[in-house]
DNA sequence: AGAGAGTTGTCATAGAATTGTCAAATGGCC
DNA sequence: GGCCATTTGACAATTCTATGACAACTCTCT
């Protein structure tokens, strides 16, 4: 489910918007100064980032400049009131990936903040970069983030993990295992595979004696699911 | 100078673009269907490509799709008349960077314009002044500096900094590294990149075994991070 | 439901591979 | 020669990988 981070001080506005993404299915979260905003990104990583410009203790323009110097890299979509055209564009040079206008029709906002995820998701996609359960993997470049912390997997963790997804949903046995990541000349005994699905479990899953995606089908394998 | 197509039926709309455009110093070609378009960008890269949606032979949608299945890497602009909200979101998901609903102010343009320039020329610049960290790196100069205090850094030294840079974020391996850096032909030992990471480490690590920005990916390279 | 066989989970540990580090060798250049 | 950047190799330190012993769990059959 996609993370959206509401941020707005008026408050009836704020309950709308809140509303009206919930229904949609999103998971949101709201808060209504630019302080908290910047605090909230600390600790969590959202995929969309919906910011008023008219902000009690700063701008948004500030909040999203100092975001982005930050290397957050949620997409960021700018509220204004209606205002100068200049004002719309500052907004896409320091950063943000869109605006609306206020007032906004309830269809209109979905429709971008639709086509921002959209976007988000290709981009990703594209370079190889996997994210489920608040988790991101990135395969290219050999990382891997829970929320905000680095998960640290060995080479051959990736290389299973890549496997597991690229086969998400299907059983698939030891031997395949074996075959496909240690290759066919290697000799490695069963109990191997168990113990790095084990050691992978203790780190993508919550409480690895009760996986949530690694599950374990007996008699055949391992089937992953998101 | 900048290049500009514009892609517009209408020809009191093309003429006035043409002439705004002018004026602020682009050099701008012009044609009126999606097909003259199309034959345009085989001959000529553009900068910026400003697409109107309603043209006579097919639509602006169909043309942007066209473009980027054939890698033109253009910014796109799109031109809607003033239709329903989904339109405008549409044109953002096949591959343009941007729209503005007709009637549109000139300000406006002219900014979404030099927005779009400004965006595609970060992209393709290369980095001079680095720094992080309370560190500065002048790579044209060849200096570099920790707060008041010169660091020195070997010419060596700051062509693997730069390539760091240049690939932040990624894992890097060991081979990438003889070869961009060292050269095809040459010769060196695995162990001379691990000593010119420690190297490196020593200047601008605080702590040098307990590296925050010259990562080691075991079994893979290293990977920097600011 | 319970016993027994087979399967999987878990841990500790040894061995292999990789990386960190130092100090000395090399070679150009003023 | 003296200076410096560069390269090299030896060795230590660290990390990853594989393995086996045993516990825990599933399944089947009675």
């Amino acid at each position: 489910m996609k993370n959206i981070l509401i941020v707005e001080d008026e408050i009836p506005v704020r309950n709308g918007l809140r509303e009206l993404l919930t229904q949609e299915n999103f998971s949101v979260d709201t808060c209504g100064t630019g302080k908290a905003c910047l605090d909230a990104v600390k600790t969590t990583v959202y995929d969309l980032i919906i910011l008023d410009i008219m902000l009690s203790d700063m701008s948004g323009f500030d909040v999203c400049r100092t975001m982005r110097s930050r290397n957050v890299s949620s997409k960021i979509l700018m509220l204004t009131a209606r205002s100068e055209e200049i004002d719309k564009v500052l907004g896409l040079e320091l950063g943000a990936d869109d605006y609306v206008t206020k007032p906004f029709g309830n269809k209109e906002l979905i429709a971008r903040v639709r086509a921002l995820l959209r976007r988000q998701e290709k981009i990703s996609q594209s370079l190889g970069e996997v994210s489920f359960d608040g988790m991101k993997f990135d395969f290219a470049k050999q990382n891997a983030l829970r929320g905000k912390e680095e998960l640290r997997l060995s080479a051959k963790e990736f290389k299973l993990l890549h496997y597991f997804l690229q086969h998400e949903g299907e059983v698939v046995t030891r031997e395949q295992l074996l075959n496909d990541i240690w290759g066919y000349d290697s000799t490695p005994t069963t109990r191997t595979v168990d113990n790095y699905v084990l050691s992978l479990r203790k780190k993508i899953e919550k409480n690895h004696r009760k996986p949530k995606h690694l599950i374990t089908v007996h008699t055949s394998g391992y089937k992953f699911v998101r």
